[in-house]
DNA sequence: ATTTTAAGTCAGCCTTGTTGACATTCCAAG
DNA sequence: CTTGGAATGTCAACAAGGCTGACTTAAAAT
């Protein structure tokens, strides 16, 4: 608490150093909590993080092409090809030529890929559940604002695409 | 403010699957925003995130033991040992053995260290503080109540006791 | 017919996490 | 004073998951 006007800025109130570092050692220690529970259920499987987050987004968009992947998890396809070559071959994603351009391999979950998609992603709200009713309806109008505008516009972009592609 | 259900608090309507899984993107995006800034600079240099958060800690609290360390960044001893030796072998740290009990070692940044320290931090928080603005003092209350809640309780403890060393 | 694009693959490297084993130093209890 | 345990450091080996670069295949676009 204390020192309002420390500010080593341009802004006015509010914002002081103090606080911003505050925030940013919250984002540390939640999403180290928002990825624990996943994160305990994969280590028993041969899986990983990378992998949850490969099942989210094809659940997400089934259908998905492996470029439109690559954009979303920002990593080289090298890498998720790593990842996405597991899940295929483990029967959890299935990949089909595409009708129009068959170049495109579009992505989808199996039974068995969507069942663990699911057992992950309950895990993960569990505890997103308890914290937003644990801070209220208005937090998390806050929560959801303030991360947004936390993102680098392209990811925003692809944030918003998703959810127009859902409604 | 009020969109439709004024819900108190205790409803659980609200929390559809649905707006828990954007919450989770909404994370997963904003993280990635959050350590770029800081990622881009590390690139440059020899140094990576491990790196980053090890002087984030060691400037919060300087003369933390490392067994202090440890803890808050929840990995193993030997793994933020590498990250450690690199930093005081190129005098960005200093380990001073403890007066009252020998065996444990204080760190402390040197002028060096405390600079990089800042460079990645004002990058970081000039992200943090544009977003802030953005949303709104109201917004960032909200978010940090949501963060709070989302850690394990573990991590929460550590969180506050940061906060009152600073008070 | 040529160029570009989407995807896959191979090889190798780096960072950062993990275990396990072991040495050192030192405090504290018997 | 000896001994047990705690805190730290270090070595070795390994794995996940990033990266780059080079190359192939197939198909679409020009």
């Amino acid at each position: 608490m204390a020192d309002q006007n420390t500010n080593s800025g341009e802004t006015l109130l509010f914002l002081t150093d103090e606080q911003l570092r505050q925030g940013a050692e919250a984002m540390f220690f939640a999403y180290r909590g928002f990825t624990a529970d996943p994160d305990r259920i994969l280590a028993g499987l041969s899986y990983g993080r990378a992998h949850h987050r490969a099942l989210h987004f094809i659940h997400a968009g089934p259908g998905t092409t492996v470029n439109n992947l690559l954009n979303m998890l920002g990593v080289t396809k090298q890498s998720l090809n790593r990842v996405l070559r597991t899940m295929i071959d483990d029967g959890l994603v299935e990949s089909k030529v595409g009708r129009n351009d068959r170049r495109e391999r579009h992505l989808y979950l199996t039974e068995e890929g969507a069942a663990l998609e699911r057992q992950l992603s309950d895990a993960q709200r569990a505890r997103m559940r308890a914290a937003y009713k644990q801070a209220g309806p208005e937090a998390v109008a806050g929560f959801r604002k303030v991360l947004e505008s936390m993102m680098d516009p392209e990811m925003r972009r692809q944030y918003h695409r998703l959810r127009e592609g859902r409604s």
